[in-house]
DNA sequence: CGCATTCGATTCGGTTCCGAAATAAAATCG
DNA sequence: CGATTTTATTTCGGAACCGAATCGAATGCG
């Protein structure tokens, strides 16, 4: 169905989807807090500090903090893993679900005559 | 040459994007502040700070504390408007252009095959 | 068992950001 | 000219963030 985008189309594309987010005054988040955030919702899980510190190969702090800022927003949950307490796992939520849906229809509308 | 995209192609061209975004190490800019800029590199200028508050319909002062972090970066310049005074036009630079250029390819990478 | 390793969280000093209100400078209008 | 409006910036207290180093708890291993 979708072709690859130009550069112009990309980059047009993410203008438009970005202003949507920012103007409906979503969370603003950083590239590395929606990067955390789009892994846990798309990615295979279990999500684990360290696994997410992997795959975005930045320093687990990092991780940790935008847990704690994705948590405040009730878009991502913590569990101890009980077979190995040393983890967390990271969990989806309703409230990220949402967020997530209205996102992505931002980016569909986006793409919509690019 | 771009049909719309459905919601899951949304979230996995965002979700490569801005994985290949962060581990290149660029700088982490927030929704806002990467709003500001692609407006700034992709609608027609002249742009002002009451401008880019009105496309984003956020405070000025948040504009005001964006382009302190993006002229940091290099990526846009103030410069101050000579026929109004009040004025300051925000222009891009080669700096930021090379950051746009990157990006376009990341997104364009990431809308391959999704 | 005891020691090393792994994992997430915390600490540190310093920076950036927030919204609301106040300010400074320039232009416009009566 | 003086008063008002417009523009961008600064201030304020409080919050969030950074990377580097350290910590405490849990696990694994010899």
């Amino acid at each position: 169905m979708t072709a690859k985008l130009t550069s112009q189309q990309a980059l047009k594309l993410w203008h438009r989807a970005t202003l949507s987010s920012v103007r409906a005054e979503s969370p603003d988040l950083s590239a590395r807090q929606m990067a955390i955030f789009l892994q846990i919702y798309l990615a295979q899980p279990p999500h684990t500090v360290r696994g997410l510190a992997e795959a975005l190969q930045i320093a687990k702090p990092a991780v940790v903090r935008a847990l704690d800022t994705l948590g405040r927003l009730e878009f991502t949950r913590r569990k101890r893993d009980e077979t190995d307490r040393r983890n967390v796992l990271i969990q989806r939520t309703v409230k990220g679900s949402v967020f997530l849906s209205d996102f992505a229809d931002w980016v569909v509308a986006a793409s919509d005559d690019v």
